[in-house]
DNA sequence: TTAAAAACTTGAACTACTTCAAGAAATTCA
DNA sequence: TGAATTTCTTGAAGTAGTTCAAGTTTTTAA
């Protein structure tokens, strides 16, 4: 079975042959385990991760020491701290598996020989950063709408296989509500 | 004095003379009116604009008839719904001018026929996006952990000049409080 | 230059959520 | 397997914000 990454890359524009080759000497997967980071607040991040299996999250720690998940990444889907990685500046999240996990991690200095090689690649990661952030357009406009209770249901409805994966208080910090109360919406007690 | 886009895509690529002249041969400047829309609810998104003078908001209506803004957009912003305009699906937001603007709009079939003539351009988008997603990506983080009198002290730090330039209740909407609310906090009242 | 419209302010009543504390249930792994 | 750890639940008390309604100030445009 083909790399998922190439794949995924498939999807969105065509590769030569040699142009998979290319690549397919360039990446390996490396497995991470649960709870194990792959960035820390105040590193600076150098590096794009592409998960293949499992589910990483992207979080911060507040002024009251509790984690707040910002962001979730499953299979096909690339995380990194963006602002860190461009900016040469220390990040303010840190990256973490929350299930045994495998990613192909790419650092700076591949992907940018990868897209000189592969110049097609460009127009990949624009796609798919393109349609992450519409995605993010979207997430910020429920955060703004919806009550806690309607995010959480309207989160269930639309990723009911999801839900089952993560532990609800990373959840409900996602949905920027306390898993007290999610524990309440759950059970009916609003 | 030169085409605005162009010295902001020189800032990340570099360009030969005849793509300058292929890029001026395709971009006009359009004026927009304060208070006029160039994308409203419903519509499909086709269309990407940068904004070369003035200002624009992206905004939507809640359920209860307000107008929430989730983004601004000044000079050297992009501005657009990319999830409208890569999945071909109606907009669930406006966009509108909140001064009498000029921008640069860039009409899907334009910029794919762009793209194939400077495929250098992809390269520009693709840093452009990725920054504006970890901007993004920490103003989710800001909504978050900061209290609303938190946000607005903060907002009021980095960006001054903004907070004189557009209404307040537009402010306080994008920083996810009321504008009655905003009013307290001015006056020091909470 | 004035009338109309848009934007801002204020206080009082309300509410959707948080926080805390403690116990119960589920999961992990030696 | 069973002890330790992690996750989930519950109720009571508190609070950071909203909503409403009315008045004031500022801006717009004819």
């Amino acid at each position: 079975m083909q790399n998922s990454l190439i794949l995924h890359i498939k999807k969105f524009i065509s590769l030569e042959p040699s142009d998979i080759d290319k690549l397919e000497s360039c990446l390996e997967l490396s497995k991470i385990k649960k709870k194990e980071h792959i960035l820390e607040e105040g590193q600076i991040c150098n590096t794009i991760y592409f998960v293949v299996r499992g589910c990483m999250r992207q979080y911060i720690i507040n002024s009251k020491g509790a984690e707040q998940t910002l962001q979730f990444a499953i299979e096909n889907w690339w995380i990194t701290d963006y602002l860190s990685y461009h900016n040469h500046i220390p990040s303010s999240f840190y990256l973490q598996a929350i299930e045994n996990s495998e990613v192909i991690a790419i650092d700076k200095n591949v992907l940018e020989s990868l897209l000189i090689e592969i110049p097609n690649l460009e127009r990949y990661f624009r796609i798919v950063t393109q349609k992450s952030f519409g995605a993010t357009q979207m997430r910020i406009k429920y955060l703004f709408t919806m009550s806690a209770e309607e995010r959480y249901h309207h989160f269930n409805d639309h990723f009911p296989e999801f839900v089952q994966r993560v532990p609800q208080y990373m959840l409900a910090s996602y949905l920027d509500f306390s898993a007290e109360f999610m524990s309440k919406i759950r059970a009916g007690k609003v």
